[in-house]
DNA sequence: TTCCGGCCGG
DNA sequence: CCGGCGGGAA
């Protein structure tokens, strides 16, 4: 059979997935802090019972800085109920609020504005906060150029024969950020659909975009992946036969 | 019963 | 490396 690098193989995935699906709307948050609560709340956790919490969050006027900082965390364990682990979680959140407030005095700006590494070596350094957590913080919060390795990134490598079972995290993430850095026309794929009208109604959005035109690919990436997830590549059985990945999988004449 | 957009402590 | 955390939906 032909031999294909692992950088080539992920390339391929993303064109294929980005061609079938467009783009992704990952990650549905209306505030930066939003995306940082709901970090937390989908550890382990399926993003329908997260929304339950942020919707009661919501509600309560407590989905900010300041509402995290001032709630006791009895009210907060309530209101976050449905998405589990709500002990543990609550106590967290308002753990990031106390280092927000230690080390950037509350601020969101500032705590962004600081080098990718070190921002990323202080996160982890948090009770609460590992790999994924991390890296989502900074790649969906804080447009940071990380690429963020969850469960269904490593079903799809193992199965896709990118990766061995037991490779680490970092080794992944290396590895796929590699690959969608190295490849220039994925941006443009990227761009093409996203931005076909110029002179678009919503400036901020677009400036953000691009300002980071890696964090865009490995933003749609990850969501891509999701969706193959979720869709067919399923833990207990993977449906291949109705994938648009389907075709790097068969042993083909190439 | 299983599964979910993990992480921590022993 | 392993058990615990935990509610909601399929």
């Amino acid at each position: 059979m032909s031999k294909v690098s692992s950088e080539e193989n992920i390339a391929a995935i993303y064109s294929m997935l980005a061609r079938a699906w467009g783009r992704q709307h990952w990650w549905p948050a209306r505030s930066r802090f939003e995306v940082i609560v709901g970090a937390y709340l989908t550890q382990n956790t399926s993003w329908r019972n997260v929304e339950i919490a942020m919707r009661n969050l919501h509600a309560a006027r407590v989905l900010s800085v300041e509402g995290i900082r001032n709630i006791s965390v009895g009210r907060l364990e309530r209101l976050i109920r449905s998405s589990g682990y709500f002990r543990q979680k609550a106590r967290k959140l308002k753990m990031f609020v106390r280092f927000l407030d230690r080390c950037y005095g509350g601020s969101l700006n500032k705590m962004f504005a600081q080098p990718t590494a070190e921002l990323r070596e202080q996160l982890l350094s948090l009770n609460g906060v590992g790999p994924e957590t991390a890296d989502s913080i900074l790649l969906y919060a804080g447009q940071h150029p990380v690429f963020v390795v969850d469960a269904y990134t490593r079903r799809l490598s193992i199965r896709h024969g990118i990766l061995p079972d037991n490779a680490p995290y970092e080794e992944i993430r290396s590895l796929f950020e590699r690959s969608l850095t190295r490849v220039p026309e994925l941006s443009a794929i990227v761009v093409s659909s996203s931005s076909a009208g110029k002179a678009s109604h919503s400036p901020s959005r677009m400036s953000l975009a691009a300002r980071s035109p890696l964090a865009q690919v490995f933003n749609e990436m990850h969501g891509l992946i999701v969706s193959a997830g979720k869709q067919y590549c399923l833990k207990s059985k993977a449906h291949c036969d109705q994938c648009p990945l389907g075709p790097l999988l068969r042993p083909s004449s190439g």
